[in-house]
DNA sequence: ACATTAAGTGATT
DNA sequence: AATCACTTAATGT
């Protein structure tokens, strides 16, 4: 029987290339914890205590921020395989609450790592550093983009944005997910997501089937 | 077969 | 682009 190490051990080496000293792996596969998260999952919710940077073996989450005010809630991005939480690091660092919620999007997997390990580490590793540094400007970059596009663009290039990231973060042309979280997800009413879409599947860009969107 | 939920449509603001 | 007031279609029990 393989134990929990060296099965992180050898997901880090297919899933997480640009983490490649040894040494590291190594301290990876001996404090991180394999977790599973079934679909809908909500995985850190606001106001709670981030404790675990993930790592994302499989699967794929939504991030969301919590308006101000009550109710609203607002899309950031999506997480896929190879990725971690950007807005974890500071968390924790800063033991703060997170600001965020984080909800599985399909079944996911992921390595969690215990938050002590996170800052020894950047000193102690190189290519930790390297990693943590890049995700959080990959991220920054990304949710600049959503920023223009939201003050910028209509509802129809924001909708094919959204598919293209979702998509992307789910490494599946097909999106399993129903008009109304899609419009939840974009602030807009379900109509209009609906009429956009089949404008969208009249132009070949997409094709529609209940619950399922597949990009073409 | 019936109830429930998802999606399509037109009119109105 | 939002909301309303439906209709139609797909699915679950």
């Amino acid at each position: 029987m393989i134990t929990e190490s060296t099965e992180i051990l050898s997901i880090l080496q297919k899933k997480f290339p640009q983490i490649a000293e040894k040494a590291l792996q190594e301290e990876i596969a001996a404090v991180g914890k394999l977790m599973h998260f079934h679909a809908g999952t909500v995985i850190m919710d606001y106001q709670s205590y981030v404790r675990m940077v993930p790592l994302i073996v499989e699967g794929s989450i939504k991030v969301s921020r919590e308006d101000d005010q009550e109710g609203k809630e607002m899309l950031l991005y999506f997480l896929g395989a190879g990725e971690t939480c950007s807005m974890s690091f500071t968390c924790c660092m800063m033991s703060k609450k997170s600001a965020i919620r984080t909800e599985a999007v399909e079944d996911t997997t992921l390595i969690g790592i215990p938050i002590q390990y996170i800052d020894q580490w950047m000193s102690k590793f190189q290519s930790w550093k390297n990693f943590i540094m890049l995700s959080y400007d990959l991220k920054m970059i990304e949710l600049v983009k959503v920023l223009d596009s939201i003050a910028f663009e209509g509802m129809d290039s924001r909708l094919k944005k959204y598919l293209f990231a979702r998509s992307k973060a789910t490494n599946s042309p097909t999106i399993e997910a129903t008009h109304s979280e899609i419009a939840a997800d974009l602030n807009a009413s379900r109509e209009a997501v609906s009429r956009l879409l089949k404008k969208l599947e009249s132009l070949g860009i997409v094709q529609l089937g209940r619950n399922q969107i597949t990009i073409l």
